[in-house]
DNA sequence: GTGTCGTGTCATCAT
DNA sequence: TGATGATGACACGAC
């Protein structure tokens, strides 16, 4: 490009991180009490903030600010309903963006924040976190989840919390949960992303949350399922825009993706979405760099999870961003005049490299954070088997024959991770340490499958790789990422008989590994369905039963009902087949009928107390029995018996 | 001997 | 265009 056409170009700078630093002033400036303008009153208790703030996020704050006239020195009483308990976390949220709570005051928060109309919060949060809460039906998707997940959830459950980084919850037992990460749902269809750890050890997830959501059926690799269960529902069909997470009602331990795979997975992949537009072709290798521990925690679960497409992909994605943001691009594309090209958005490029790692990767890491806490969050599909320490006798295999170190055994990842390092390392002469661009990058997760190379298979393929003379491992072939693979057929000078056995053997042991993987996701899909049919008959039972309870009520209503109608009939002198009507009409006759009645006592009580004054008029008697003959006589025309008006009253069943 | 289950492999399609 | 992943179909061995 010319400098001329440089000149004339214009360019965007777009920095994500802008808004989240003007907040963090704001805040500090709030408790500093510096430019405050309104104090805020809930149950004696005041609080200063910024006008402008509480507006944006509150309905109710916005109409009280915009109904004043001088902001300055403005003082808002809150309604009753808000306490100051409530009020406070709310605060902390508009001014944070997260939302400290506790299971004692979230109900509180809850209420607070409907009575201020805070937006983002009651659909993003309390209708997601709430059923997970207090569901009381949590116990019974727990031993659905037993019962349909069998062994497998549980124990990949168990190890899952165990390794559960202990930072992300503090002491208090507070979770943090990040309203920011729910706004994602409104474009993806995702499921909540976080979620208290108390709750972590969850029911079955595929039973669905109070909406019917089924997670699992919403990722687009299940569509086939979905058609085959007449469950075909588009993402945003579900999700909708303004709906955030849908529920917490998870169901599954052996489904992750099940539950999450949309939620997790969408959400990661819209990461991943914006930062692979900064990747070049060499992703796998740029994935493989990043995937290391310390980025997404040195014993995630997600990334501990041989078999679990779903987290590895979290992982990736998130490493994507990791990567990306290492790029040092000060400026993004450029936007020509009239065709406009690719626009950055770069929370990334916006500040110095280092600063941007710091800011992607923290709220990346802690949306991976949050993604494990929530116990589905690790997607699932795969993997029941969870950390292979669990499972299949093939998992038991894999460590056996990659186990570097025994204490690792908690930590899966980091076992596959060291000993394909230690491997490659081995094999390479030192150019594949650990954490090195070497490192094959689906060794994160679900395709630590790929070291299960041991068996029958395996045995083949080595013995092959010696019958030709290869100076590579089977895993060596089979682990490195496509570009590391190629760049390291180059190195080594191979005859075309070599290079078609290499091939040969990465191609079977991939599409080995894939085929395990799509059975473990039909497997999960059919325990996901069979979770889904147990909540769905619990629930037909439920209903049952409220059901037959309404209708004990409604009998005592009618009972009610007729002993009242008798007695108004016999005071107002009137037979039940005297009406006619519906019995709305028949009850507004009977008001009519007494209140006429009561009218003509009180008439000819007057007229009692009258008649000795020479004031009673005779035209006065006349009227009073008019109106009681034309009382008489609208009644007369009412043919219905009783026994209508109760089956009008009784209504279809 | 037969059925079931787990697994590997191939072919095909989509990305 | 080649690599890769997903998946249906088939074959095979173990139980």
């Amino acid at each position: 490009m010319s400098m001329k056409s440089l000149k004339s170009s214009k360019f965007t700078f777009q920095s994500s991180v802008h808004s989240s630093h003007v907040l963090q002033c704001l805040n500090e400036q709030r408790k500093k009490d510096l430019l405050c303008d309104v104090t805020v009153v809930a149950e004696n208790q005041s609080f200063r903030a910024h006008c402008a703030v509480l507006a944006s996020c509150s309905v109710f704050f916005s109409a009280r600010v915009s109904n004043h006239t001088t902001p300055q020195g403005l003082v808002i009483n809150l309604p009753d309903e808000v306490t100051a308990e409530g009020f406070e976390p709310l605060l902390e949220f508009a001014y944070t963006s997260k939302l400290i709570f506790t299971k004692e005051n979230v109900l509180e928060i809850r209420n607070c924040a409907s009575v201020l109309g805070f937006k983002n919060l009651d659909k993003a949060c309390f209708d997601f976190l709430l059923p997970k809460f207090f569901d009381s039906s949590r116990s019974a998707s727990t031993v659905q989840r037993k019962q349909c997940c069998k062994t497998k959830c549980c124990r990949s459950r168990d190890t899952e919390l165990n390794l559960i980084n202990k930072e992300d919850v503090n002491d208090k037992g507070k979770s943090l949960l990040q309203p920011s990460q729910f706004q994602f749902k409104e474009k993806e269809p995702s499921c909540p992303p976080s979620v208290p750890i108390e709750d972590a050890p969850g029911s079955c997830h595929n039973v669905q949350s109070e909406n019917n959501i089924d997670y699992s059926l919403l990722c687009p690799k299940y569509r086939k399922f979905q058609i085959a269960c007449g469950k075909e529902r588009s993402c945003l069909d579900v999700c909708g825009l303004e709906t955030a997470p849908v529920s917490l009602e998870k169901t599954d331990d052996n489904c992750p993706l099940a539950c999450f795979p949309c939620s997790s997975n969408e959400y990661i992949k819209e990461i991943s979405k914006c930062s692979k537009t900064s990747l070049n072709e060499d992703e796998d290798s740029q994935l493989s760099k990043c995937c290391a521990p310390s980025i997404c925690g040195p014993c995630s679960p997600c990334m501990g999870q041989p078999l679990l497409q779903g987290c590895s992909e979290s992982t990736q994605s998130i490493c994507v961003s990791e990567v990306s943001a290492k790029q040092e691009m000060p400026f993004c594309s450029e936007m020509n005049d009239a065709e406009s090209t690719v626009r950055c958005k770069s929370d990334i490029e916006t500040c110095s490299p280092d600063q941007s790692n710091t800011l992607r990767s923290r709220e990346e890491i802690e949306v991976a954070r949050q993604l494990m806490f929530w116990p589905d969050s690790c997607p699932t599909q795969g993997s029941p088997s969870g950390f292979g320490l669990v499972g299949k006798p093939s998992n038991f295999k894999c460590l056996k024959s990659w186990h570097l170190d025994p204490n690792a055994v908690e930590c899966p990842f980091l076992q596959d991770f060291g000993a394909v390092g230690a491997q490659l390392h081995d094999g390479e002469g030192g150019s594949m340490s650990q954490g090195s661009p070497y490192v094959p990058s689906n060794q994160s997760g679900e395709d630590s499958d790929s070291f299960d190379t041991e068996g029958d298979s395996e045995s083949y393929s080595s013995e092959r790789v010696c019958e030709i003379g290869l100076p590579l491992s089977v895993q060596q072939i089979v682990s490195l990422s496509r570009n590391d693979f190629q760049q390291m057929l180059k190195q080594q000078c191979l005859t075309r008989e070599q290079l078609e056995v290499v091939h040969d053997i990465r191609r079977r042991s991939k599409n080995r590994i894939a085929a395990r993987r799509c059975r473990k996701r039909k497997l999960d899909c059919i325990h996901n369905l069979e979770c889904e049919i147990e909540k769905l008959r619990s629930e037909r039972e439920k209903l049952t039963a409220e059901r037959m309870q309404l209708n004990q009520m409604k009998g005592k209503v009618w009972q009610s009902y007729s002993g009242l109608y008798e007695r108004v009939c016999a005071e107002a002198a009137l037979r039940p087949e005297q009406l006619q009507g519906t019995n709305e009409e028949n009850i507004m006759q009977l008001v009519c009928c007494k209140k006429t009645s009561d009218a003509l006592r009180q008439d000819c009580g007057h007229a009692a107390n009258h008649k000795t004054s020479k004031t009673f008029s005779a035209r006065r008697v006349s009227r009073i029995s008019e109106r009681h003959t034309s009382l008489r006589v609208t009644h007369s025309h009412s043919e219905v018996s009783l026994t209508e008006i109760m089956t009008t009253w009784t209504g279809p069943k």
